[in-house]
DNA sequence: ACCTGAACACCGTTCAAGT
DNA sequence: ACCTGAACACCGTTCAAGT
């Protein structure tokens, strides 16, 4: 009887490598960032825990594989927020804004790996932007320019607006303003809403006449 | 010859609570946030490893203790970068803004152990906002209202337009977008006060006529 | 080439015991 | 009341050894 075990992998498993960054996705999405530990995974892998050494240099290095799958849901999840809304370019940014700030929040962990400075050495700069990440970005300055083609943006920067309105969801979803004192009563997505109107149309009194 | 020791405090210390946290604080700067012992600063306070239970709980006490005093200083910050401004609303806005950024540079650990989510468990949600932080909130939304009351600022909620103008720069803070591929060129204040100019003015196109 | 197991140098936290 | 020392259950990482 030799059927039971579905995949013999007795002893090299195959694609170990595919398996650490699923297995820590989905430690990281149960039981949050604190819990991701080489020594977990590699025990729910079904692996001894110095076996990630063969595939990572380092648990820094696993968080970077991990943090790029993150951008790839997060790109996603950006144009999927463009393209629900209308055709309308205002709209459509603030659609992205909310998209932003709700996967922050319902991905909470993954956020936290995909931005947090670099997690694991005392160095103070920021890790290297993946491929994915430097994608959503360039999502949001295209809806910029074809926007600024349509006459519905001002003819500035399209990359330093880009950067402002990145920033401003950005804080809002890592400030978590809206849990706080401040701003209480409206709903995430409206208090997102409203923030970006308020970058759209700025903060200063319409000049008179 | 009963002079050399400057104070005795053979046993008992007498302020061991505070001394733990302005040790954590040196400690911060000097090594970063990974450096930041519980082991480390008992050692470096003469102390044994355990002894900080006495006066903290938790290390996520000794931690809420040192973002208390990160944001009296950066409260003190934001004044004085206001104050170093003109009269005029919108540079003294923008001048908050820059002092903001830079001292999310200046003292980045910091800034990552006042601004990250709470640091120990694995709970999703945000520590309590300590005073100096509401206070720090309080500074920027008392500009705003003064702004209005001079005309230089349109008549909205104020509160909402603190917490846009909050999270614009502390998206700046966070991302450390001017490090990246992105808008290279410009020094870093320049940076901040182009995207605070866009808040102000927004990024729509001018309403025509 | 890929993985294991024991080992090393760290953590936070607890708790009996000292003063 | 305040602190120590040993202990426990964790970490990341290394390295000889197995297959």
């Amino acid at each position: 009887m030799r059927a039971a075990t579905p995949a013999p992998k007795s002893y090299h498993h195959g694609n170990l490598r595919a398996t650490l960054i699923q297995t820590g996705l989905a430690l990281i999405a149960e039981k949050g960032v604190r819990a991701l530990t080489l020594r977990e995974i590699g025990t729910r892998a079904g692996v001894s825990r110095s076996a990630a050494y063969r595939h990572f240099t380092d648990k820094a290095q696993l968080l970077a594989a991990i943090r790029a799958v993150g951008f790839e849901k997060f790109a996603a999840a950006l144009e999927q927020g463009r393209d629900s809304a209308g055709p309308a370019f205002p709209a459509r940014l603030n659609a992205m804004g909310v998209a932003y700030v709700r996967f922050a929040r319902e991905h909470a962990p993954y956020f936290e790996v995909m931005f947090n400075s670099n997690p694991d050495p005392a160095s103070t700069i920021a890790p290297d932007p993946c491929e994915a990440e430097i994608r959503a970005f360039q999502i949001l300055e295209n809806l910029i320019i074809e926007g600024q083609a349509t006459g519905h943006f001002r003819p500035s920067d399209a990359r330093l607006m880009a950067c402002a309105a990145w920033s401003l969801v950005h804080g809002i979803g890592a400030l978590k303003l809206d849990r706080l004192p401040f701003a209480q009563g409206l709903p995430q997505d409206d208090f997102v809403t409203a923030c970006s109107n308020l970058l759209i149309t700025g903060l200063a009194a319409p000049t008179k006449k």
